[in-house]
RNA sequence: GCGGGUGUAGCUCAGUUGGUUAGAGCGCCAGUUUGUGGUAUUGUAUGUCGCCGGUUCAAAUCCGGUCACUCGCCCCA
């Protein structure tokens, strides 16, 4: 019984699924490439480090998320649980550090050790772009812009709030931690369990808490914009002046925080209501703190990452026909006749389909159950005279042409349908 | 990792206070229609009642464990 069912967490993507996520990856794609970003692509497994390091050793994601295992040589490798770091690495493994900036997207499989749920698997795909080598705030807007877009032609973005913040430049963050733990530090034995923890690990994260107590104290907590050194508020009213000129709404979220140490400046998620407790559909931020902790020099960059299986969940879906000419055949004599036929009217790029059990009853709703608008049937009466029965599905009207007459009333007939779409 | 819910046919679910042959709708397959689909009608079939163990004369039903799914927390895409 076991053997017979997926790990847990992960999930096989059938047709109908795979078929909506690639739509997905399709319009992101195009739109990323509008942007100028190029595709790539990491390993899906890399050293440990290359994610303990940046991430942080007591981030979540790396203190018990990651599948991280010993190759047969004894060196320590993790399963990628996001894009990234992998990306930076890269960057720096090919010495593009000299030929700044590099904008990237990528699409592929993430892997996270969680209690699975609605959204969240522990094997998933992302989507995201990375626009390396810039500190300009435009780089920012570029990224924001970029994935506004891919919502917008995903028919998503009206689904979605765009929640953005400024965590500031690393001193900003540094002297707004201090404010803040000294100022929670009174009230730890109020806090909930959860905030207490977080009070040591990621004291920023008390401040978006669901816990009522929490929330109480937080509310007269010392608040972040006002350790924004001038700098970093300068970098905020850039992007948001260019967010707003190019009309695209956006949420200030004080309480939007990452939980990766490389972040700084510009966080951003668009969330939405329709997913449950796994809301957000797309999350990034500006983390020119990354190439440095991996070893390379200062880089300014910002990125988000897009869960392609959430998107999906949100795209509206719509079936589509997998066929759009049935073959019948009404008897065994026009088997070689009809597979023959069937494929020159693939090779005339259309869909066909041979049903292959029943009689020609059964075979016609068969045709018709998988779309076909058109069938044409070959038998024994029709190989004597050379000809071929053609039936259209919506009207039932049917006619007898040659096999020439019938390619080219095929091509007609679905060019026609083709344009009445 | 923590807490709640669920697990009966391919799908959605019913199954009364434990009682013998476990049901419905939809779908599937077949016939009405031996070369003509969508509608209609008739009929057939389908289940280790998630798995393991326990209580009992008797378990889908009660108890324990386990696995999976699901919702919330944590965290995030």
């Amino acid at each position: 019984m076991k053997p017979m069912q997926p790990v847990r967490g992960t999930s096989d993507l059938m047709p109908k699924q795979k078929s909506q996520m690639n739509a997905v990856v399709e319009t992101a794609t195009l739109i990323a490439n509008r942007y100028g970003f190029q595709d790539m692509e990491t390993p899906i497994f890399e050293f440990t480090e290359v994610f303990s390091r940046p991430l942080g050793a007591s981030s979540d994601v790396v203190a018990k998320e990651t599948y991280s295992f010993e190759d047969r040589g004894g060196t320590s490798l993790t399963l990628r649980p996001e894009g990234t770091a992998s990306v930076m690495r890269a960057l720096i493994s090919n010495g593009l550090t000299q030929s700044l900036p590099q904008k990237f997207f990528y699409a592929g499989p993430m892997f996270r050790y969680e209690r699975p749920q609605k959204g969240r698997m522990r094997l998933f795909h992302q989507f995201g772009c990375e626009f390396i080598g810039s500190y300009n705030p435009l780089a920012d807007a570029e990224i924001i812009g970029c994935a506004a877009m891919i919502l917008s032609d995903l028919g998503v973005l009206d689904k979605c709030v765009l929640h953005l913040n400024s965590l500031g430049d690393t001193k900003s963050r540094d002297d707004y931690r201090h404010a803040l733990i000294t100022y929670l530090s009174d009230y730890k034995h109020l806090l909930s369990q959860d905030s207490k923890r977080r009070l040591d690990e990621n004291p920023l994260r008390i401040l978006d808490s669901k816990a009522v107590e929490d929330q109480q104290i937080v509310e007269n907590a010392p608040r972040l914009p006002e350790f924004l050194t001038p700098q970093a508020t300068e970098h905020f009213d850039q992007l948001t002046a260019a967010l707003d000129t190019a009309e695209i709404d956006w949420h200030l979220d004080p309480t939007l925080v990452r939980g990766l140490d490389y972040y700084s400046h510009t966080a951003f998620e668009f969330i939405t209501q329709a997913l449950g407790s796994q809301g957000t559909v797309l999350g990034g931020g500006r983390y020119d703190g990354l190439s440095a902790t991996l070893g390379g020099p200062d880089i300014g960059a910002v990125g988000f990452a897009a869960g392609i299986e959430r998107l999906a969940l949100l795209v509206d879906q719509t079936d589509e026909f997998i066929y759009d000419v049935g073959v019948i055949l009404a008897d065994d004599s026009a088997s070689s006749v009809g597979f023959a036929f069937a494929n020159k009217l693939r090779s005339c790029g259309l869909k066909v389909d041979i049903p292959l059990a029943g009689q020609v009853g059964k075979k016609l709703k068969r045709a018709a159950l998988v779309g076909c608008s058109l069938c044409i049937i070959i038998g024994e009466t029709e190989i004597k005279t050379d000809t071929i029965q053609v039936k259209i599905m919506a009207t039932g009207e049917q006619k007898q042409l040659t096999q020439i007459e019938v390619v080219e009333f095929a091509q007609k007939f679905f060019e026609q349908k083709q344009e009445s779409i």
